[in-house]
DNA sequence: TATGAATGAGGGTTCATTCAT
DNA sequence: CATGAATGAACCCTCATTCAT
């Protein structure tokens, strides 16, 4: 039988990413996840050590997903990163709205400021080295226009349009990066 | 003296952005704006309609924004939109950050669905008479891909990263599309 | 008809007097007073304020029983003042029992720690300026050593023995103080 | 190395001194103690339980100390009766506030009435066996001023006034009843 | 003896909304 | 237009106690 810290954990994650931080309550999440409030309070101290928990599983599983594969030169590094991320974006949108909503909203950002920072280090860091790798001059600035371009998408993805031309646009990324 | 009703409605929009729209009671507007929770619900039937007043009002003054002019060359006309949004950008950081977050919070994402699509709409329209006039067989693709552009830009500079390149990304993409 | 504030805190006195402080909830207090929750934070903004505020009533009503007449002897007003706290003692033991228990319990000792102080240097100040008349060298100690005896009396007699001779002790104390 | 059952008594004993009794958890009470919630449930049926447990051991030691040396004159016993207390007084102040509290918090006094009892007469026999000594007609009137003397001197040393002549008081009742 | 996961009732507090004035 | 008292459901959290191991 799973942990029951880790089902909470679970439907915890379901329940943020579907109604948001502050409209799920504790409740919500104990009869989801069929424990006690005792239970929860018993592995978590709060609400918010929840949602902390979970957002440093999800930094770990989003950095293990970019990973880069060194040994490869970095405009076909670039391509499967959009290849990875593209996919991703497709099979698990509710774990990137979650992602979204929780860094956009301030009350879940204060909590979160610090775990935010390092995340965004990181992936930038991460960007970066393939681009060091093309253009060490411009590395800074293609890296974030890099990032850019994968936020704006996603957010328009999942977020703003229905209907969005999401392959087309990987096929555009993907024609300008392979040969930069 | 000041309409109550508009000094109700930018306290509102001033808390909302800060706090977020769950974190805001009534009764921070209320206090906030000096005048009687009886007044406020004499002029909004309830925070909701608050929040959709807001928004309205908001998207008007975005598109107002985008107006393009129309007897220059496109090219012309989207640089003069890329100085236009990051000028706002840098000078309405709060502005674009309620948007942002209206957007992505699932409670308020409901709750202004139907505004949201037609604000989307608008603007993508808006942008796609500008590419219509560079190259009509891609200016669905090419919108689409401007519009991530900014709003990757957008977010990572007002959500994530401290120290962002701002002015940098703002010339390479002035660069971009001057020339396209 | 009267004020429910008033109703309020008259049933919380009664209720923390009765069962503690800690022992009584809010909701004790709702349901005893016939109001509803929402009622009370209106107008306390927690149990605790609703606790300072009794404190700061009750010290008042202490201060006033105390109240010397200053034309006469202060022998004379020893013994109107034994007779006060006396009567007191026999007609409001909730009341006294109350005072007790706020100021020996270390959860309600903390939050009242500032009113405290304040009345029991009140009441000292009050007393020694009837011993300054009768003994200046030795005023301070005499008025402790009085207060002392009041404060040992009441606690016993309300707290520790059943069948307390409290007339008896009243006279004896009237007897000491008259010719002291 | 120590009873297990026996540190949970000396813990529980300072933490309900220190916070009170509603205060202190029964989980505090396992984290100072260091060790598990079932080793004390083991030990102890409840947590009254652990309470009405110190309390029979602090009314023994209170006994203990209180115990008059019958060969010696009464105004000698008083004399060192209050010498001990009020040395006690001084080097022990958090097992009197602990008494004090117990006492006259409601909840605690249902909970421990029978043993309130028991001790308070078990003290009043004590002291008035030697005022028998004195003069037996009025013994019992004088054990109680003197309990209450004891009483409230204590009060208010503990729980009342900062500064308090506690010697001066000691050196006044010393004086007073050794020429009883 | 000893652990700590698990329960569930109840605690203090917040808040959108209504309504008499 | 304007006030603010009043409601009641819902929220996060605490805690004494039980029980399988």
């Amino acid at each position: 039988m799973k942990d029951k810290k880790s089902t909470v954990i679970e439907v915890a994650t379901r329940l943020f990413a579907e109604q948001g931080f502050d409209k799920t309550s504790v409740d919500n999440i104990c009869k989801a996840a069929g424990v006690s409030k005792g239970l929860v309070y018993h592995h978590f101290n709060s609400k918010d050590e929840i949602l902390q928990e979970i957002f440093v599983q999800t930094t770990k599983s989003m950095l293990e997903m970019n990973k880069s594969v060194p040994n490869e030169p970095p405009e076909n590094q670039l391509v499967k990163l959009i290849e990875n991320i593209f996919s991703q974006l497709e099979h698990d949108k509710l774990f990137f709205q979650l992602n979204l909503n929780l860094m956009f909203q301030p009350s879940t950002r204060k909590l979160l400021s610090h775990h935010i920072k390092e995340r965004s280090a990181a992936l930038l860091d991460s960007v970066k080295k393939i681009f060091d790798g093309i253009d060490p001059d411009q590395s800074t600035k293609l890296s974030f226009m890099f990032i850019a371009e994968i936020d704006g998408v996603s957010l328009d993805y999942l977020s703003v349009y229905e209907n969005y031309p999401l392959k087309a646009l990987k096929e555009h990324l993907i024609n300008k990066y392979k040969n930069i």
